[in-house]
RNA sequence: GGGCGAGUGGCGGAAUUGGCAGACGCGCAGGAUUCAGGUUCCUGUGUCCGCAAGGACGUGGGGGUUCAACUCCCCCCUCGCCCACCA
């Protein structure tokens, strides 16, 4: 949970870092403005007020935040470099304006991005999305796909599912590009293949139903009748909800295609099937090869030929039950007959680069990020549109163009803006003409894709960031997270900062080398949401027991990445949690501890150094809950100590020291109040342990006969390998486990284990 | 359909990466304190047999490697997440 990131940051301030812990809101954006038109409210009302409840929260929660470099994206000081920062995309080429077919949610009533489109539904609202056609603004990601690709290889430490997720979403394919020939009219029509080495098995050829050529073809091949109808309906189904009821859906066009390989006449056919979002739109199809290709031949009675075959095996080129898409041999090939199929694509391409017929290609599954939102609660695009010179970027020295707040924000088919009697009226920075201003805003992930910047010189009014801070900072030393950032937002902002780094403003392309995935606090297995009105608030459990309880219930109850169901945690709330009463122990002890004279123990000083070594390695990893239980085994020997009339200064010392970043409110009481500390805990330097004593001088070896445990003996910890053999081959217990039997091994794991095999 | 991850007591979870399974805590049971509830303290608590000493079994199921497997390998089952007509 969050305040694992506040730990982490309170104990390498302790540890003498130089922390930079900021806080900040991603304040624009869908959530908050819905938020407020259900209230009523203005969005910026609400979302300032929403603000505030939520920083008070933190600060009862005694989260270490610099309060001095807060942000709010929605903050004209903010967004003005939001903007600046678009026209700077906008010089380079990388943003631009496009019509194209986009995801349209109709209950938020604006335009999505790839990203945010869930299973064809709304990330936001879960509302089907449909298909629109409209001109958008863009970024260019799409060029920058391989080096997001790569960079992941060994710039970033991440969780291997959000590495994988990233990679799955950007979606390199390696293949080859090949130019078929339209018989009756001569168009050349490229498409994709990663499988190049199969183009000799290529029955047919098939079209997306947005392909810009079909209907010239249907027309020239007279299937028009035919083919119009299945158009309209493909046409009019929401771009990602295309299910597999159609499979093999699909009508010829009448029309033929020429394999440039060799030269064969190929029927034509439109089919839902194909998808005009990924690589050209058309393609070669191998029902040989391809499960889908030989589905949709089945149903058409087309042709299907073998081209690869099981190595060794001297089947005839019957009809295939299935597609056979394992390495094989050539065969049917021409002159690439019998090489090895996964290494001849290679070839195959090069060949075809030669001939003039095609040529290695890579493609990706990544689209460029869709920006504009025809919303109102987000930064104003900075562009104006002009009669007569087209798209024209706001002068820097006229920003921010601000958002205004007299408008009807709700939301309605055009940006509400739009609506403005007098906002849109401009003139063109480049001829002073009557000019019309963008009336879309950014997309919010645009505002939280550089914030991070922004943190190393907040109150900047020159410029977005000082890079020169921004070098003593940056990159972000440990970055923390929701899964649910995993392409999104971390995609976004590894793109912004090669962008900027392309652009000689950082030094670093990565943003954030090393992650970790914080867990969601979730309510009887269900994630908590405010339709669900599941949600449980902190403050309850702060009223009644305090920070520190909440924090500690949080750190305790489950690694720091997985999900912590508060049902199952939480138990009865009027009875007081087991974290509370161990903190009355530690109180208890440390009073103890503090009126004794008598020095610690032997063994409870060991233990201390033994938990200062192991806490400090828990908490580098994030490890809160066996940080937790370490220290409450500390406590546990500190009270037997103190119970047998010793002392426990040392151990108490350290453990407040321990508890500072997990329970800053109650470590800083023991610590201070206590134990007469005159300056705070939290400026103290975190403990050392000594290499000796925290070695352990006696353990317990275990010896097993026949692998089954049967005598525990304590032996020093540097004993020898001789020792270990007597000590359990005297021992009475093995003796009588061993029951007379011939011993005929014995092995030896020196101080901990002697395994002594029988011949039984 | 593809990819990734996970399955350990009544519950949350430990286990130095092949070496004592169940640390620590919750819950529960018994006891002490208390008028009572709560609090606090002590004891017990994987399952089965046994008064006990002790023994057998035990990390989703099945097989394997090993002196030794929660951990490694193969097959299967269940759950979660991501992608999904990706050519």
């Amino acid at each position: 949970a969050f305040s694992g990131g506040d730990a982490v940051a309170r104990f390498q301030a302790m540890r003498g870092h130089n922390v930079l812990h900021p806080i900040g809101w991603d304040a624009f954006g869908l959530p908050a403005e819905n938020a407020a038109i259900k209230r009523g409210l203005h969005p910026k009302e609400w979302t300032y007020a929403n603000i505030e409840q939520q920083a008070r929260s933190f600060r009862r929660m005694g989260m270490s935040f610099d309060w001095t470099r807060r942000l709010h994206t929605c903050d004209p000081e903010y967004y003005r470099w939001t903007q600046w920062l678009f026209l700077k995309l906008f010089e380079r080429g990388l943003a631009y304006r496009k019509n194209s077919p986009v995801n349209w949610c109709p209950n938020d009533a604006t335009v999505l991005a790839n990203e945010q489109v869930i299973q064809g539904a709304c990330e936001r609202c879960g509302t089907v999305v449909e298909r629109r056609d409209l001109t958008q603004w863009f970024f260019k990601i799409t060029d920058y796909a391989q080096r997001l690709l790569d960079d992941m290889d060994d710039l970033v430490d991440w969780p291997d599912r959000v590495v994988t997720m990233q990679r799955n979403w950007i979606g390199r394919s390696e293949g080859a590009s090949v130019t078929f020939t339209i018989d009756e009219t001569g168009d050349e029509v490229e498409v994709f293949t990663t499988r190049p080495d199969t183009l000799w098995g290529v029955t047919f050829f098939v079209f997306a139903a947005e392909h810009p050529l079909v209907r010239k073809l249907a027309e020239i091949g007279g299937t028009l009748e035919q083919v119009e109808p299945l158009l309209e309906r493909v046409l009019s189904t929401p771009l990602t909800a295309r299910e597999e009821a159609d499979t093999k859906e699909g009508v010829a066009l009448g029309v033929y295609a020429v394999n440039p390989v060799n030269g064969e006449k190929i029927p034509c056919y439109v089919a839902p099937y194909v998808l005009m979002e990924y690589g050209t739109g058309a393609i070669m199809a191998v029902p040989g090869h391809d499960q889908r290709d030989l589905d949709f031949a089945r149903q058409h009675g087309l042709a299907v030929r073998v081209v690869i075959r099981p190595e060794g095996e001297d089947r005839p080129d019957e009809e295939p039950i299935e597609a056979w898409d394992h390495e094989g041999v050539m065969v049917n090939s021409g002159p690439f007959d019998g090489e090895r199929s996964p290494e001849s694509i290679a070839k195959v391409a090069a060949w075809l680069e030669e001939q003039g017929r095609g040529r290695a290609t890579v493609t990706f599954r990544l689209r460029d990020w869709l920006i504009s939102r025809q919303r109102y609660w987000g930064a104003p695009i900075p562009i104006v549109h002009c009669p007569e010179h087209g798209e024209v970027a706001v002068p820097e020295d006229q920003l921010p163009v601000l958002l205004p707040d007299d408008v009807d924000f709700r939301p309605g088919g055009e940006s509400p803006l739009a609506r403005h009697p007098s906002w849109k009226d401009a003139t063109c920075p480049k001829c002073g003409q009557a000019a019309t201003r963008d009336t879309d805003t950014m997309d919010t992930f645009v505002d939280s894709s550089w914030y991070f910047f922004r943190y190393c010189s907040p109150g900047d009014e020159t410029q977005a960031f000082n890079p020169e801070k921004v070098g003593r900072w940056m990159p972000v030393s440990q970055y923390t997270g929701g899964v649910e950032h995993a392409i999104l937002h971390l995609l976004y902002s590894r793109f912004f900062t090669k962008v900027l780094h392309d652009m000689g403003l950082v030094s670093f392309t990565e943003p954030f080398p090393r992650l970790m995935n914080q867990g969601q606090v979730i309510y009887g297995g269900a994630s908590m949401s405010k339709t669900k009105g599941n949600i449980v608030e902190p403050m309850p459990v702060v009223e009644r027991w305090g920070a520190d309880t909440m924090r500690l219930m949080m750190l305790f109850a489950s690694p720091f990445e997985d999900d912590i169901d508060w049902k199952l945690i939480a138990g009865d709330p009027d009875r007081r949690p087991g974290v509370t009463s161990w903190l009355g122990r530690v109180f208890a002890a440390a009073g103890e501890a503090a009126e004794r004279d008598a020095v610690d123990p032997d063994d409870l000083r060991r233990l201390t150094h033994r938990t200062i070594r192991g806490v400090t390695e828990d908490l580098e990893r994030f490890r809160f809950n066996t940080a937790i239980s370490k220290l409450q085994v500390l406590t546990n020997e500190m009270r037997s100590a103190l119970d047998a009339g010793g002392g426990a200064r040392e151990a108490a010392s350290a453990l407040a020291q321990m508890l500072a970043p997990l329970a800053p409110f109650a470590a800083e009481e023991v610590w201070r109040e206590v134990l007469g500390n005159p300056a705070s805990v939290h400026v103290s330097a975190w403990p050392a342990y000594d290499e000796d004593l925290a070695r352990e001088e006696r353990v317990t070896m275990v010896v097993q006969v026949d692998g089954k445990v049967r005598d525990r003996i304590e032996v020093e910890a540097a004993v020898s390998e001789e020792v270990c053999r007597e000590l359990a081959l005297a021992s009475e217990r093995a003796i009588r486990a061993i029951d007379g039997r011939e011993v005929r091994q014995v092995v030896v794991r020196p101080p901990r284990l002697v395994n002594v095999v029988t011949a039984g």
